[in-house]
DNA sequence: TTATTGCGTTACGTTATACTCACACAGATG
DNA sequence: CATCTGTGTGAGTATAACGTAACGCAATAA
């Protein structure tokens, strides 16, 4: 494996990681209709502003949000709604998961 | 936010978060043309097996991949093939970043 | 003008978790 | 037994997440 395949794996695991956190990823959700700004982001998610304007860093520094100031207020939206299809997938999979336990249970 | 939403998006958070880093990305990356044993996952990606061994351990406890024993080897394989498409995904978020990058550098 | 309030970001310190390595261990095979 | 395979453990390091508090900025009130 050379040392530009492992650059890219970890281009791409950044951007991945940035969704792979509950806030992060109910955050992208609560985006998927449109901008919002950091207030009622952090009401949305039920948590401290300070550490909203956190996580929106880690989003916007990873690509998958932008951001516009809109007087006091900054406008934080989805750049690549992909993101969004994500979520069909990893619900797949939990299917697939919960459809194993249950299966194994059921050899008791 | 009900407590049943943040457990369902904590849920989702721990299979993305399992396939954001760079060895696992690898990983599903190189098991994309079929199941691949350990060592040979460790040869692809450069690192200790015993290393690999536990990041198969957490994308296997995340429901990405599956395994099965062949005599000495154990064999891993993906199970929900559709986590390649975070690739392209991904992909496209790293094009817009440099697009955006090139695009701020041209401005000086 | 100055004071105040709301909004968002940043800094600091603490806690928790993740990653890696070296090594030891167990299972299967010849 | 000797060897190859994969997994588990313990220790060290690094990184991430969070709360609190402080700060800058814009808009409004006094």
């Amino acid at each position: 494996m050379e040392r530009e395949a492992k650059k890219l794996y970890k281009l791409k695991a950044d951007v991945i990681a940035a969704a792979g956190h509950p806030i992060r990823l109910a955050i992208i959700d609560f985006l998927k209709d449109g901008e919002q700004c950091v207030c009622d982001i952090a009401d949305y998610v039920g948590a401290k502003r300070s550490n909203v304007s956190r996580h929106l860093g880690v989003l916007l520094n990873a690509g998958i949000i932008s951001q516009r100031k809109d007087g006091l207020k900054m406008m934080y939206t989805l750049r690549t709604p992909c993101v969004l299809d994500f979520m069909k997938c990893v619900c797949g999979v939990l299917r697939e998961n919960a459809k194993e336990a249950t299966k194994v249970l059921q050899a008791l």
